[in-house]
DNA sequence: CAGTGGTCTAGACCACGAT
DNA sequence: TCGTGGTCTAGACCACTGG
């Protein structure tokens, strides 16, 4: 009979499972974003069940290491973008600068009173309406960010008419004279729901990172509000400081 | 019979036990610190299963909503820290700014050679050991920071005799004249494993934030390299730039 | 259509925390 | 010792993806 008697600690199933696929991942055995072998594959191979092979998947999701695509399977993670958002490198450049290929989809765009949070950051007068433009964006086809954007709509006449999936940043320069003085960023882990999570093809309660920015134009007018939810094995951010 | 039939989505289960403990959260009906109900109330008042309760708890957990204390019970999360990585406030400061009560416990400190990323940050040679801290902060009796810490010992000499609880920034200035002059931060959302999901009360394979930094005393010289967990409803980072 | 993951049922045994 | 969460068994049905 197999037994481990002192040799070394006994790990439960759903660690041997994780650390097995590491393992595999790490030796490049698995290369980035090759499908693993499908959950009941594991449940067969490892004598397991569902419920422990799906315990191990969502651990080498939370480090990282590994994707969902709803309803596909699950992927190994690529590596993971680099982003300063100190600095005023936008999306397309930054990605480019990785060797990756970026895209952008409108998904919509309303005039609408917004949420409270972006109104007060905003400080817009109680009957004005804000501009919502949603976008998801994606590296090398995987959708690894969807974002809320709140802009004043007195200060950004007729944007709703213009391409709204480039550089919003550039737009604002070129067609409003926007310079951007200075940001405040919040970041903390969060967790995707419905919508959200659909899009980045992730469970609801899947957790993110979630970036809440507001930048400004002059030392206290605030001229765009934004909620980014990054897909959180898709990115790392660098804060140099001096 | 029950029917949802056009009104709206039917939810799963899951989802609805989350929304129900969401909701008792915001209203203030369980307050933080509180204890939730235990899992088997759960299962009996949502006539579902444990299965089923887990879920819809790990999804408020990666929300930040609630936190675990090891086989003791959920618990409302209290408000998140907030955290400035490029201010130089020390922990303790911080800490009581926001009202909180701070403590540190030193899990232990070794000379070592260390992990390859500390060698290669610190720059050191072939043949030097480095000093290894660790360390575990928390806020109001709440585990909430893991953290490992690399010095060469060649730069500190005799540190290991000195009190290592306190803030090593003021330590380093005050007995080694270190003035850091800038630091590289990195951050993502990664996983605890065994020591450090112990000390954390979380379970192998949670979600956390991972903090790297290298600190610098003048252009190129590091002296510190820290990887930090953590809790990642415990804390969030404010990133000012300009 | 077959195969995938998403959700769920109805239990079980274990280690550890509080007392 | 009792109650807690941590882990696990052995299935089931569903919605969606891809060919």
């Amino acid at each position: 009979m197999h037994t481990d008697a002192g040799l070394k600690k006994m790990l439960p199933a759903n660690i041997e499972i994780r650390d097995y696929l590491a393992g595999l991942i790490k030796q490049s055995r698995l290369k980035q974003n090759e499908r693993l072998p499908s959950e009941r594959e594991l449940v067969e191979q490892f004598k397991s069940t569902r419920i422990t092979v799906r315990d191990a998947l969502s651990k080498l999701e939370s480090e990282g290491l590994i994707y969902r695509s709803n309803r596909r399977g699950w992927f190994v993670s690529p590596p993971r973008l680099e982003y300063d958002p100190s600095s005023r490198v936008n999306f397309y450049l930054l990605a480019e600068q990785q060797q990756r290929t970026p895209a952008t989809e409108l998904i919509s765009q309303k005039r609408i009173k917004g949420p409270q949070a972006a109104r007060t950051a905003l400080a817009v007068a109680a009957d004005e309406k804000l501009i919502e433009l949603v976008r998801l964006r994606s590296l090398d086809g995987r959708p690894v960010l969807y974002e809320f954007i709140y802009l004043p709509e007195s200060r950004f006449p007729e944007l709703m008419k213009k391409d709204l999936e480039g550089s919003l940043t550039t737009l604002m320069q070129r067609d409003y004279n926007v310079e951007i003085t200075h940001e405040d960023n919040r970041i903390c882990v969060s967790a995707v729901y419905d919508q959200v999570a659909d899009a980045l093809s992730h469970i609801n309660g899947a957790p993110c990172l979630e970036i809440r920015r507001i930048r400004y134009e002059g030392e206290r007018k605030a001229v765009e509000f934004d909620i980014e939810h990054w897909v959180h094995s898709a990115i790392e951010l660098r804060i140099p400081s001096h």
